[in-house]
DNA sequence: GAGTGGTCTAGACCACCAT
DNA sequence: TGGTGGTCTAGACCACTCA
């Protein structure tokens, strides 16, 4: 016996609230995780015991757990149980300089590592051919990576760049821009668009985050001084990890 | 009869993928609606329909659904059926200033609107008094409202600001800069942190997408020349409909 | 009124984790 | 081995939409 149903019971169950029992179940939780009953790494009781001490159906239960795991709220082991996330420190970043991913998280206290997912040469595809004024008979290096704050999954960053410059994509680890200093390409600005998106299960299941949850998508074009692109980047922050910090000035 | 579900079926299903059915069934979708099989403004098959024809539950045509829905790639409307989703234009606003939201659609050939949600002058919250440096018996003007952009809604955005400086917030409509501006109050600069989220039950009603669909939460601390925080704005953007673009110096 | 999605149930089997 | 979450079923009732 678990007293958690107990406490979870009065809040919001019982009453004649025409709201679906789901949706009650999940805000009787919000509320308890809000209110400090549940800690961070506090194990739920088993969706079966929730069900019959609730008096409702596991389906019923599951439902309600999925919308809080969605939310990044609880966190589910299959085999173990489920549990109260850790709420994960934020990491902020400003967006109006071309900073280094790895000397920025060092800077602020963290130990930042990488993980070279692929790294690979090939004929450009029609968005890279476009992006970064290619001809088809030239090609691309591409190299992908997990970037990591404290060996947490912080962001997937996927470059492209043209094979002359970077002709060994797999010399690259944690910095790209290095890479290509060494042999004397300067990038100088860069166009960023940012949106905000949900997860596919590929990207979830590499910034270890629930199938749906929210990231920030950041498209990056990098320039030369003569205004030649020399770098396309797609990156997926997790939105629960990052903040972008920007100062703005008054428009015209 | 519908040939939908024929056309479906030979994709993913039959085979002995291991993969569960419902992500089976999610990704014959994905495949039909990337193929052009189904466009946008089309019906499915009910999901009873569905569920008869490929010989599955309901349950489980739900739950590939709920998924679909869930990435913006489905639309579902009680006591109508499900549809595939019409893919909204992208919006871009530029992050290094400080632009008037109404002005900005206008110049992009959207036709802006807003809606008030509340406005009321009240204490402020702790957040509030941290942020715009108030005593507890200082008040704070607060005003909430939903953006539009041809009538699909954008944003959701929370404005405080110090009452002294917006006795009326009622009279608030498109521009909070303007009636500021009237009374003499001149925002120079500002701070913004962005970060992606899942919407919640009531935000993401306001802006028209599912639960837990990425947005884009800003909060923005507007100043005054001498430093003062005159603004404290939480905005909520619809991750799906929004876009914004950062010009980049190199770091130091 | 017929059809649709929204909710809910009771029960089953599996894969995985712990002990 | 016993408990956990993950998947799946068949059937039910409701509220809503649309003709």
């Amino acid at each position: 016996m678990n007293g958690l149903s107990a406490i979870l019971a009065p809040s919001r169950f019982g009453g004649d609230d025409p709201a679906p029992l789901y949706l009650r179940l999940e805000g009787a939780i919000r509320d308890a995780v809000a209110a400090g009953t549940l800690a961070p790494g506090d194990a739920l009781p088993a969706e079966r015991e929730l069900a019959a001490e609730l008096g409702i159906s596991r389906v019923t239960v599951r439902k309600a757990l999925a919308g809080l795991v969605a939310a990044g709220l609880l966190v589910q082991r299959r085999g173990s149980g489920t549990y109260v996330a850790q709420p994960p420190r934020k990491v902020e970043q400003p967006l109006t300089r071309l900073t280094s991913f790895t000397e920025d998280l060092r800077t602020r206290g963290y130990v930042p590592d990488v993980r070279v997912l692929s790294a690979t040469v090939a004929p450009p595809t029609p968005e890279e051919a476009a992006v970064l004024d290619l001809g088809p008979d030239e090609r691309v290096s591409r190299i992908a990576r997990l970037r990591l704050a404290d060996g947490v999954p912080m962001a997937i960053e996927a470059a492209s760049v043209p094979a002359v410059h970077l002709p060994d994509p797999a010399a690259v680890g944690l910095s790209l821009y290095a890479v290509l200093e060494a042999r004397g390409i300067r990038v100088v600005r860069a166009t960023q668009r940012l949106a905000a998106c949900n997860l596919a299960a590929a990207e979830a299941a590499l910034l270890e985050v629930p199938v749906g949850a929210a990231a920030l998508r950041i498209e990056r074009v990098a320039r030369l001084a003569d205004g030649r692109a020399a770098e396309f980047t797609r990156s997926f922050f997790r939105g629960d990890a990052y903040d972008f910090v920007a100062e703005l000035d008054i428009g015209a």
